[in-house]
DNA sequence: TATTGTTATACTCTATAACTATA
DNA sequence: TATAGTTATAGAGTATAACAATA
């Protein structure tokens, strides 16, 4: 039915090649941005989850796939650095909320704009047409591994 | 020409948002695959760079993106694992050369095989021409971001 | 003088284990 | 007992600055 390469495992070695490449650029791109803004990587990261609002460290831990000792090393120097801070939850006084500071909400602001900016000239050579069907690609990639949605 | 959507800066985002999601997914196959191995993702590429030959330090520095000082580090790591090793090069006293123990070729040539056949698994779903078409657009946002070639 | 590589120091990120306080 | 978070400790990876040896 399909036209089957004789080089089959060549083939599937240049679409690895091509995801560790465009994974470096990606990454790439956003540790350049993060410094542009102050901020380390997993610092960003962390700044634009708390752009929706407050979150728990428990939760934080889990959602970066991180041990909470990780998390409470993160968060103070985060805090240390003005970018965000601990408040305490109403009704379980175990808890503590992690929330955003102006400064953070600053940073974390630019730097999403930006990454945003970035990355999307990645694809501006591409015509529409093409960028769609690269996206839905990504998005299919992605949704078959994570089947139970994007916790 | 093209259907222009009202909502360009969306579909903009979308396309930003897919590449993230895809970095993050392949940097986690990455070091699973490393850690299967018994491998840091830094060790693993670090050794899959020797796996083609020895490499002075300073050059191994520079294609990495890193001073030469971390450099000394990661082969002080690699060599106390008995993954690399540093040996004299002939013509300049002061140089050295980062070169592969048997050890550590066992298991580059291992995580090299493995991290192409769980990527390929990524991209497994799709028809030979969808997969084709996709490791084009990759090369070609690549290419564009080295345009002296893959240093 | 320039280049190669190392040492010293400091910081970020991460894991594990032991701990406190609250539920 | 279980959960939320911290502390202590260790290790990887990185940067900067100062250094040694050689070119």
């Amino acid at each position: 039915m399909y036209h089957i390469s004789v080089d089959a495992d060549e083939a599937a070695a240049d679409v690895a090649e091509g995801l560790l490449r465009l994974t470096s650029l990606v990454q790439a791109v956003y540790a350049r941005v993060s410094e542009r803004h102050g901020l380390t990587p997993v610092q960003a990261r962390l700044l634009c989850v708390l752009l929706a609002g407050p979150r728990g460290m428990a939760e934080l831990a889990q959602s970066f796939g991180v041990e909470k000792a990780a998390l409470t090393g993160l968060m103070d120097r985060a805090e240390r650095r003005g970018l965000a801070a601990r408040s305490a939850v109403l009704g379980d006084r175990r808890a503590l909320q992690a929330t955003i500071t102006e400064t953070g909400r600053q940073a974390a602001a630019a730097f999403h704009a930006e990454v945003g900016a970035e990355l999307g000239q990645l694809v501006a050579h591409l015509t529409p047409r093409e960028r769609e069907q690269f996206g839905a690609v990504m998005a299919g990639i992605v949704v078959r591994c994570r089947p139970f949605g994007p916790g």
